[in-house]
DNA sequence: AGCACGCCGACT
DNA sequence: GTCGGCGTGCTC
């Protein structure tokens, strides 16, 4: 028999099957979706069976060396679902495979040198030491070259193997249980000597308990050692066997447990619609479009109950970001022991055990960021996205998937419904519902029958003309002092992107920048250093102008670190919580920060995007948007529907429960539209006029994205590629394909390489992908060296930079 | 990705 | 002559 076998090496050349003879002992256990370790050329690689052939032409066949696991770890399904993503992306088959499994489970590659004669020449002898075995780079460091070590292997004194080690480890432990034989336990205690106690008791602990127990709980109970233990397992009274066992990132918490609350009529209609497609294994697609507080998760909660009923599975996407521990909470609370949860604030090891909780079938639900898309389910019966509008659903390297996408797919595949939910739908999915290819899904009410917090526009440029120089407005300082006298709580919103701090000289305005990429530094106040967010170099802050020696040179813009200085001395009696990168990094610090305001021992919250979704405090009556307007500059064209979004999201955070709430958005363009309909929370009216300007411009739903960045060293070469790539491109796509550029990336320069880039706008082009790869093998000798030409391809690109 | 092979210039 | 630089092509 022969297996065919993905390496795990991602190149042009070896993106196919290669073939591999199965040794007589693996005959029985191998089976498709299982990791393999084979000989490729001089080295052992991990590979993955993908089929099985009764023959092959190859001539020289090698066998496969290894058999990695007992259980596949990719299903059929997923296996084609990885085909299907590499020719939609452009990526090799195994980054597909790999992008699919926990990290865990990739192969590690050492390379060592073994001693294979016992009596060495002596200058070898003293690099050895007595040792049998060098690694590669104690090989590397040592004086000897290459032809060295090619003629003592040739000599027979050294061999150069390659070892595969997977990173996974599997916590063991040791469970007892009575013996094989069915005798009693009771007969058992009478041949066991009087002095015997502790055998005795351990004996007696059996015939009470008769279940497995772990040896160490065992040993405890019982008060005894394995001297006491030892001789009954080789009496065979006992037997011990070892277990896996899983790390639970939750233990030692309780999740209170919930039962489903009545449903309102909207919910209610949205949950029956849901349910119907999941009874009925249709592949339908809703578009679930609930105002904020409006009880989207409960929908999402009581129709998975449905789900797991029929004894299939669900998974539930969340952004990254409102993977909370207050949503982790409401699941556990509901599904208990039947959910696994996968978030990146997990250690390698917790993620790899929640994933084989999945690969086990001990779970049947899913909670989890973008890449639980790829949950080995095999009975799915319903995929739900929540936030759907959120960007971060798009893999930014390497594979460029949209989890909506694999969805969808999925879904297909498992005849089963996929729900989108959003208070503030994407342009596309809503235009998609609006079309009917989605099924859309009203939540017009929230809860709790509150209205939507009221929302004032302050105008930072009146504020300025009035001599308010701070970045607090008047009228917000007044309403957070109003909370602090009543007791209530304030969310004070800062978006840090277009806030950075970068360092002027106020003498000759000469700012610092990165010496390799197109962009200021940023001033980091803990270590009083100046970093580049793209490239990570970094320098001590300057004490003077490199450009004038002016000492004047100082940070300017807005982090959250300085607004709480400022906001600490305008209202000193406040205690403030900041939440942003630097307090949240700290494992676990996310819910500390947050437990604390929820126990009120904080009057305002202060943070960046992480604290706009999915909180839920009922005391918080207030809510700050710093500056609303710091996203709309940037360059790309989402940026009024991200600021609609945001606004929508973060005043949602206000009035949730039985107090009424209270939205301030400090703006320098009140009159933007996105601003306005936010104040009004008319999504409906932001849709039409954001349509409008889509439509004129060209740009998503009207019409799809191909961006391709081409980068060089050398401006001029990253420059002219890209010239070619886009004629070729206008060439041979359709007179209706509109290729843009090429112009400089918006950042025009990073890591010393310079970028341009060209964009496609089309309708339709069944032959795009063909065009692309035809252009990826035309620069592929290009693009080996390591300082050469690098092109990306993004289809339907959400980061333009 | 590694690594062998092979071709070329710079040295003992 | 040989050593070692790197361009080219292959891995079942």
């Amino acid at each position: 028999m022969i297996a065919k076998v993905i390496v795990d090496v991602p190149t042009n050349q070896t993106n196919r099957p290669f073939d591999y003879l199965i040794p007589e002992e693996f005959t029985h256990v191998i089976d498709i979706g299982m990791r393999v370790i084979v000989p490729f050329g001089p080295r052992k690689i991990l590979g993955y069976v993908v089929g099985f052939e009764e023959r092959t032409d190859v001539e020289k066949v090698k066998s496969l060396e290894e058999v990695l696991d007992v259980t596949p770890v990719l299903t059929p399904e997923l296996l084609r679902l990885g085909k299907w993503l590499a020719s939609r992306t452009l990526s090799f088959y195994i980054s597909c495979l790999q992008v699919m499994l926990p990290q865990v489970l990739k192969a590690k590659y050492k390379k060592e040198i073994w001693r294979i004669e016992e009596h060495l020449p002596e200058e070898l002898e003293n690099l050895f030491q007595g040792s049998d075995v060098l690694t590669s780079e104690e090989w590397e460091a040592s004086s000897f070259k290459y032809h060295h070590l090619k003629k003592w292997v040739d000599d027979g004194y050294l061999d150069v193997r390659y070892e595969v080690k997977s990173k996974e480890t599997k916590r063991k432990i040791t469970v007892i249980e009575p013996g094989a034989e069915p005798v009693r336990l009771e007969e058992l205690i009478a041949e066991i000597p009087a002095q015997a106690k502790k055998q005795r008791a351990l004996i007696d602990f059996f015939v009470d308990y008769p279940d497995p127990i772990p040896k160490k709980d065992l040993l405890n109970f019982v008060k005894t050692t394995d001297a006491s233990l030892n001789p009954l397992l080789k009496k065979g009274y006992l037997q011990s066997y070892s277990q896996e066992i899983l790390r639970d990132p939750y233990e030692g918490h309780t999740f209170t447990s919930t039962s489903p609350p009545p449903l309102t009529r909207y919910q209610q209609q949205a949950m029956d619609e849901i349910v119907d497609s999941v009874k009925n294994e249709k592949p339908d697609v809703y578009l679930l479009h609930g105002v904020t507080g409006s009880g989207k998760t409960e929908v999402y909660m009581q129709s998975i109950q449905e789900v797991l009923a029929r004894g299939e599975e669900a998974i539930m996407l969340v952004p990254e970001i409102a993977l909370t521990p207050q949503m982790v909470e409401r699941f556990k609370g509901r599904f208990g022991s039947k959910v696994a949860v996968l978030h990146s604030a997990l250690s390698a090891g917790e993620k790899y055990d929640e994933w084989r909780k999945i690969q086990r079938r001990d779970v049947q639900v899913v909670v989890g960021a973008r890449s639980a898309i790829f949950a080995p389910f095999r009975n799915l019966g319903l995929i739900i996205i929540d936030e759907e509008h959120e960007t971060s659903y798009k893999q930014e390297d390497r594979t460029r998937y949209h989890a909506r996408d694999v969805a969808l797919k999925r879904a297909s595949e498992h005849g089963c419904p996929v729900v989108l939910g959003s208070a503030t739908p994407s342009l596309e999915s809503f235009a998609r519902a609006q079309k009917g290819n989605y099924r859309l899904l009203e939540l017009p009410e929230r809860m709790n029958e509150q209205a939507m917090p009221t929302v004032e526009l302050v105008d930072m440029r009146d504020e300025l003309h009035e001599g308010n120089r701070s970045m607090f407005s008047q009228s917000l300082k007044a309403k957070l002092e109003e909370r602090l006298q009543k007791g209530e709580q304030s969310v004070l919103f800062l978006n840090r992107r277009g806030y950075s701090t970068f360092v002027m000289c106020r003498d000759c305005g000469h700012v610092v920048e990165c010496p390799y990429c197109d962009i200021s530094m940023t001033y980091h106040r803990n270590q009083e250093r100046l970093k580049c967010h793209y490239c990570s170099f970094e320098k001590p802050m300057p004490s003077k102008c490199p450009e004038c020696e002016s000492k004047t040179i100082r940070y300017f813009g807005t982090g959250t670190q300085k607004v709480e200085e400022h906001l600490q001395q305008l209202i000193p009696e406040a205690r403030i919580i900041r939440m942003d990168v630097d307090t949240t990094r700290r494992k676990g610090a996310h819910e500390k920060l947050l437990t604390k305001f929820g126990n009120n021992e904080a009057d305002i919250l202060l943070g960046t995007q992480m604290i706009a979704k999915g909180l839920d405090f009922g005391n918080v009556t207030l809510v700050g948007v710093l500056a609303a307007d710091s996203l709309l500059n940037l360059p790309d064209f989402r940026a009024s529907e991200k600021t609609f979004q945001l606004l929508t999201q973060v005043s949602g955070r206000a009035g949730r429960h039985e107090k009424e709430g209270e939205v301030v958005v400090q703006t320098y363009t009140p009159d933007h539209y996105s601003i306005q309909l936010a104040s009004t929370y008319d999504f409906n009216r932001f849709y039409e006029e954001e349509m409008k300007y889509r439509k004129m411009f060209h740009y998503p739903p009207f019409y799809y994205l191909t961006l391709l960045t081409v980068s060089h060293p050398n401006t001029f070469q990253a420059q002219e590629v890209t010239r070619k790539i886009a004629q070729y491109l206008k060439q041979n796509l359709s007179e209706t394909a509109e290729v843009l550029g090429p112009t400089p990336s918006p950042l025009e320069r990073i890591n010393n390489r310079y970028r341009y880039q060209t964009m496609v706008k089309y309708k339709s082009e069944p032959d795009q992908q063909k065009y692309v790869q035809r252009i990826m093998n035309y620069y592929e000798s290009e693009m080996k060296e390591q300082n050469g030409l690098q092109i990306i391809v993004d289809f339907q690109p959400y980061q333009l930079m």
